[in-house]
DNA sequence: GCCAACGTTGGC
DNA sequence: GCCAACGTTGGC
């Protein structure tokens, strides 16, 4: 069955025009440092699943493009780097800690942002608009995913 | 840069 | 297993 996901990225880090200009339009979502992001790429997410591209921590933070998860979840080499910064030491290579999959861009949109997602009545529920959440990935209901591709595509 | 909110760590 | 201290996230 499939799933739908925000998912969060710093744009100075990869935003959406630089996953469209990567190879195959695909980039693995590397960095994720929390046990519940990770599970829900390690045990939920499934081969093109929906994603909502958001754009974090920016002038402009909202959802900036539409795209897929186009890999099943595996360990996220920058674990290991000791020149990255998502290294961690207590990571071993027989043991992964964090892991990560392949996003596909699909599709730059307008910028769709906070005030306006608030603003939508069929969206209060989203994980994304509570108060004090932090989660980089988070669910999206298929109700609240058809709502958003309705307010981004017409 | 501020700070509310939350997750993680580690001593006990 | 509790919980205080600390670190991080992320909008403003």
């Amino acid at each position: 069955m499939t799933h739908y996901w925000l998912m969060k990225s710093e744009p100075k880090e990869c935003s959406i025009d630089d996953a469209l200009a990567a190879p195959r339009r695909t980039v693995p979502w590397v960095g994720v440092r929390n046990f519940q992001a990770r599970n829900f790429m390690r045990d939920t997410m499934q081969v093109g699943d929906g994603v909502l591209f958001y754009h974090s921590s920016c002038a402009e933070p909202g959802i900036a493009g539409l795209a897929q998860v186009a890999s099943k979840s595996k360990p996220d080499p920058t674990q290991f780097d000791p020149q990255s910064a998502y290294f961690d030491p207590t990571a071993k290579a027989s043991e992964p800690r964090w892991m990560l999959v392949d996003v596909k861009a699909l599709k730059k949109t307008r910028l769709l942002n906070l005030p306006e997602l608030r603003a939508t009545p069929n969206l209060a529920d989203m994980l994304l608009l509570k108060k004090g959440n932090r989660l980089s990935i988070s669910p999206v209901s298929e109700g609240q995913w058809r709502v958003i591709r309705r307010l981004l595509l017409g």
